[in-house]
DNA sequence: CTGAAAGCGCTAACAT
DNA sequence: ATGTTAGCGCTTTCAG
């Protein structure tokens, strides 16, 4: 790299105090004197100084490198949630590492604590599905690593989870399409296994029933958040004797398979279809006719995951612990309309 | 974190080696004996010892750490050189570092040098448009900084650069609408500062042109790269008193914009008008109709980006120069026919 | 409020 | 083929 780094000698020297001072000076420390804090910065300055990260990491045993754990096939909600993490990563000084794994894997909890143990992490955050997994949590737990998650229930103590409240949004949904007129409505729900899936579905199911007009067992079906199983199970649903006036797909993907399907029937959407997805991906508004949907607050949930784990790493427990729940919401578009 | 980390000693003292004999194994030099190194390796997984990799970079001046340096909209871009990138990652033991930034802050060079000073990154990987940037190469290189840059020209030195080669792909393109019989094509350009358009321009044009239909200025028009952009260019080209039969918008933001568009006149795609798009991003298999488009290998070039940029830091010159230039393919789908 | 000095865990000359 | 030991650049008791 550079001829000779400047170090932190270099710095006490040219101000004439200890490093122990200059030490102080970096790390915001309030016992250093004005004058001296002053002269410090300036020379820090003038020699664009910049402290050895891993140097100070192995000293104080703190890496300023926050990780992010997944493994998620939506580079979308990938990309909204690590942009939502840099924004405060970069606010406070750290960086950040991503780890996509493969989360059927038997050594996942394994690799998980190595990977962060390796990079002598401060914290990860997880993201759905894998924060699911509450063996990877207990791991992190015991280990005493940081770590918070993102979910749609509340799986986790409130400092190690961030909510988006699925439930209510998919509700949301449920009102709209009924305030259009729609009484039999087919759903779409997404791999069995996922909380998500549990809970929109949970979210529809109810609020229809509030409504009075419970769905049949066989307005419901089990997709896998894809575009195909999207197309498969709108065939299925539209091939019902008596087939639904609109479709709830519970994510875009599988929305815009819905719409396609729909096409290949003969039916207009919305004219003799209504269908709406969930996630408020780029697909929404691109797919045509544009897609009624839900957007999720991602970068929003993400900075707030964010602010909590770097509560956690520097032990300001109240921040920490405070309680992060979000909302998504309806985004009306084109391709829902009155019965 | 743990109550009490293993350290290199502790292996020493249980194998009954010195600590420099440790240090050998983990870092593979062959000067230990096939005995002694068995003993260490097995020692080492018992234990679940990891070295810890600041003090490791503190002493060998590397972090094994890799940074990625974009502004890039694309998330789906984004996503997959990523994903390339961590899969050499971790074949070679790096993590990845990721930072988005501002291209036209005119801090970009200081703060982009900041970034890999203060994190010690073994090297960086600039992606387009901000890899077209030379002020940033130059500075990289002066200060001694591995780099390998993401391009669509050789617009750096071997050893810094991997190309796609956009200008056959774009003319591939051509060719394929000049067989099915179109000689009035329209273009729409990306925004007029980047390499990536005028490679794709000039490659379209050049095939035009060998097959004797040099197409008008009129027929071409600038966009941004964007869906909006894409809609109106498409306007504009289609009230022309001498439309086009074919649109090729150089990237599928524009193209779904265009079909969006020709919709909106009342034109049917393939039927009336073929459109064809650059990048297969997701956008191409879902649209209607799906997209005629060319697919850029990505992942395939972030992948020998990285090897690359290792190279360069192991000091392998030779692995590090050689040529790497990969060329996109055309992809055949639905919104491209016969005139 | 400031300074001297002992590590943090590992690598790499220099020996053997 | 293996051991000894002096750092790498910073933080942090413990004194002053």
């Amino acid at each position: 790299m550079k001829n000779k780094k400047t170090t932190i000698d270099d710095i006490a020297m040219l101000a004439g105090v200890s490093v122990r001072t200059i030490s102080r000076v970096i790390n915001n420390s309030p016992m250093v004197g004005e004058a001296t804090r002053a002269k410090v910065l300036q020379i820090i300055k003038d020699l664009d100084y910049h402290p050895n990260a891993q140097a100070r990491g192995l000293a104080a045993r703190r890496s300023y490198l926050l990780g992010m754990i997944y493994d998620n096939p939506d580079a979308l909600y990938i990309n909204n949630v690590q942009r939502g993490v840099l924004s405060v990563c970069r606010e406070l000084g750290y960086e950040l590492v991503v780890h996509p794994c493969d989360m059927h894997s038997d050594s996942l909890t394994i690799e998980a604590v190595g990977f962060v143990n390796r990079s002598k992490l401060d914290g990860v955050i997880i993201l759905p599905p894998v924060s699911e997994n509450n063996d990877l949590a207990g791991v992190f737990e015991k280990a005493g690593v940081n770590y918070v998650r993102l979910a749609s229930v509340a799986l986790d103590k409130a400092e190690n989870v961030v909510i988006s409240n699925d439930r209510s949004a998919a509700a949301s949904m449920a009102d709209h399409l009924v305030g259009l007129g729609h009484r039999r409505i087919g759903y779409i729900t997404g791999p069995l296994g996922m909380k998500s899936t549990q809970e929109r579905l949970d979210g529809f199911r109810d609020a229809l029933e509030k409504h009075g007009c419970k769905p049949d067992n066989e307005m419901i079906v089990t997709g896998e958040y894809t575009f195909n199983s999207g197309a498969e199970c709108a065939c299925e649903l539209l091939k019902n004797p008596d087939p639904p006036t609109a479709i709830f797909a519970s994510n875009d993907e599988m929305a815009v398979g819905t719409i396609k399907a729909a096409r290949q029937l003969g039916l207009n959407v919305p004219g003799d279809l209504s269908v709406c997805g969930f996630d408020d991906s780029i697909l929404a508004s691109r797919s045509y006719p544009t897609l009624t949907t839900i957007r999720r607050p991602v970068k929003e949930m993400a900075r707030l995951a964010t602010a909590k784990l770097i509560a956690s790493i520097d032990g300001r427990e109240d921040d920490a612990r405070a309680m992060n729940i979000v909302t998504p919401y309806l985004v009306p578009r084109e391709s829902t309309a009155a019965k």
